[in-house]
DNA sequence: AGATGTGAAGTCTTTCACAGCC
DNA sequence: GGCTGTGAAAGACTTCACATCT
């Protein structure tokens, strides 16, 4: 295999196709071709061979991908193949759902630290972890902590940022509905889910 | 202008423009260029007009673009001019979270009916919705709702979905970690946060 | 002058078609 | 025979550069 640039594309693919692989694993068939797997996750398979291909391929022709071996090497890949910590702030509805999600355990994050405003939510321990003061977040740099996860109004979603990015995360995913900078050396994600519901009315069938 | 097949980004890039816009509408600035745009949505301008002249162009040239008729010509491209009616199913906490969403009124939906299983929750009033059991999904139908949104279980998602189908909803906005499937006359949008946090280690510089 | 609107160039991504291997 | 891996073609999207208008 020659070098090639991994499409980002690529990238935010291969997160589905573990969740695909994953439902298989537990019902303890061993192989997969990408014909199966295309239609478990609802991609092309020439698109799925396509992305292995840029990693030099992973199965075996005329007989498909091992299921397991598959599973280790995307993880290997996306860099989920040992645990992350993250800190959670703001614990309000959204925040719970995040502290709940099973699916973060899955894709290897821990959420080690949480902050809050409200007095009434302070000292409390949800879903395994006490709630903190937000002016703590300013001591997170000892924990080796990796990921913030930002669950405030948009109002404070800047102000957290840059307390988060001053606090040495190296990532931050974003769920306030706010355009938010940090330092080049930080990736940020943001997910706006209003943003997303705005545009389906645009592709629904108006008879 | 000629005909032009309007590429999804573009579409996709419009509640982004909104967003800004609406920040900017309230501090009663009468217009904008497309470069004080770009840096409160951090989108190039020139991306910005672009998308903008798929649909003839909102400007005046030298001059730029009106704050409250740019909101108007793309709330009318997105449709979302008018009011959409919502049925949520599943009142966890991402439900929950759904429910109190203040950028869902302002992107024109609305939330008419919310479903849950757990009997404690049945008839409760949360955010000025009655919460009804998920046997009465089958009277949806008479309500003129348009979109339903999933916040159940993963493995409940394809079945809600299938129920809302035959309810008569013409899109789905799904929260469910889960590929689900409808007729092709059914618009569905898919959030899985995990997914998209999943990626996030792919581009952390480890020193 | 200053900002938009847009063809054309450039880049990135998907799709195809088939060679290569089990 | 069946399924993967991949160069090449096709397609989609972004960026550029500048003509156009106020």
């Amino acid at each position: 295999m020659r070098y090639h640039k991994i499409p980002s594309e690529t990238i935010k693919r291969l997160p589905v196709y573990l969740r695909g692989l994953v439902l298989l694993c537990n019902k303890e068939v061993g192989r997969v071709s990408s014909k199966v797997l295309a239609e478990l996750v609802g991609i092309n398979p020439w698109q799925i061979r396509k992305d292995f291909s840029y990693f030099g391929g992973f199965g075996t022709r005329g007989v498909g991908y091992e299921i397991d071996e598959l599973i280790g090497q995307i993880k290997k890949i996306l860099k989920i193949d040992r645990v992350h910590k993250t800190a959670l702030v703001g614990v309000g509805h959204l925040g719970q759902a995040v502290l709940a999600y099973p699916g973060f355990v899955g894709y290897g994050f821990t959420i080690a630290a949480a902050y809050d405003n409200d007095p009434e939510k302070i000292g409390k321990v949800i879903d395994n972890i006490r709630i903190e003061p937000i002016k703590n977040l300013k001591k997170l740099d000892k924990r080796d902590i990796e990921i913030g996860i930002i669950a405030v109004p948009f109002q404070f979603a800047q102000i957290i940022a840059d307390q988060l990015v001053e606090a040495g995360v190296k990532g931050i995913l974003n769920f306030a509905p706010a355009y938010i900078t940090v330092p080049k050396k930080v990736k940020i994600i943001s997910i706006d889910f209003a943003l997303d519901l705005a545009c389906l009315p645009y592709y629904l069938n108006s008879k």
